[in-house]
DNA sequence: AGCGTAAGAGAACGATCGTTCTCCACAAAA
DNA sequence: TTTTGTGGAGAACGATCGTTCTCTTACGCT
């Protein structure tokens, strides 16, 4: 097993434990266990626990910048690859996994750790611009895209609580009367 | 100092130290020098640190009613009392001590046990009602008070993360509008 | 074959976790 | 004054934390 082997399978683990449990109540130990990944080899790949877990923040941020862009990729009209945003949550609120957003778990569990507050915050002003991108496609504002973000996030937190997928098809309706009150209903072309 | 005083040192020791540093990271000892509470008689008003856990969750559960009942109750005009909600939001993002919603944070972290997850999701719970109530005075719909308020919870967490208090005026501007998109402008009075 | 070295398993380290227990000081009752 | 008991301080408990170290095995090189 090559070091980018052994990399990839403490990531994988050490997300899956981390997300699903609270990153505290994961020892190292646990992490070696399920990895497989012998202690020695662990600290030698990662010089400690939160260069770990800064490790796992940076593979779930492609996970989901490249599963967002899957996503919308598939739609053509510009509003409603808006609203996709919507949908994929939607489908990642179903998966039996899903416990919320895990940036915002780690800000709320450990976001003193001033390395662990940046990436999470790297990643939030990602999807923020990535909204801003989308959202002038559709020919909408900064401060649109702006609303429709916080409708995005809220949704997360909301299913994550309530145990339901239905706040991702809720945010999705608030979006599109979002859209419609600042561009004008477009599903038809307008000359 | 009788039980009830001490409970209430606990309390509000516990919900300071627990909501600014995560709450695995607040050892009992710690909890015990800055509430002034020896430990056996923590154990003897708390059967363990998940009850003390509940009993912050508790006493932050009834300030953030009380906060929020106050700021709606200062306004007249229906609308304007929904878009309070989002004032009274502004006002608790500048104080510095913000760290985001503590259930949120609490249920990201330790919501792997039963009795938190039910204390946070009946928090939340309390607070749909709540918007259900106040959007219904002002002639809207169920629907619109969810769509509300996913936009507040959606500010908790990008306020908190973004160290701004920036997105409590965004989420009242997006609720003008989802408002106004349902009900029309009743600024002036309409016959 | 003999030697050097890298990597494995996991014991060990000091610290701290939640919880319990011991010991002592002081106040009320006899 | 002596006895009894409640509660405080904090030591102690076993477990587990993140991290390091030891020991052993096994393989590459001459």
């Amino acid at each position: 097993m090559d070091d980018v082997e052994a990399r990839r399978r403490v990531i994988e683990a050490a997300d899956r434990l981390y997300y699903g449990n609270g990153i505290q109540a994961v020892g190292m130990d646990r992490l070696r266990t399920e990895s497989g990944v012998s202690l020695k080899r662990l600290y030698s790949l990662f010089s400690s626990k939160e260069e770990i877990v800064l490790g796992v923040l940076s593979h779930r941020h492609q996970l989901w910048t490249q599963g967002l862009e899957a996503q919308v990729s598939q739609v053509g009209a510009p509003q409603d690859r808006v609203l996709a945003v919507y949908d994929y949550l939607a489908g990642w609120f179903t998966d039996d996994t899903f416990r919320g957003c895990g940036f915002i778990n780690a800000f709320g569990e450990i976001g003193t750790a001033p390395s662990i507050a940046a990436a999470v915050r790297e990643h939030k002003e990602s999807f923020q611009r990535f909204m801003v991108g989308l959202v002038a496609q559709a020919g909408g504002s900064a401060e649109l895209a702006g609303y429709l973000a916080l409708l995005a996030e809220g949704a997360q937190t909301t299913a994550a609580i309530a145990g339901s997928p239905d706040p991702a098809r809720q945010a999705r309706r608030a979006a599109q009367t979002l859209i419609s009150a600042e561009l004008g209903d477009r599903t038809t072309v307008t000359v």
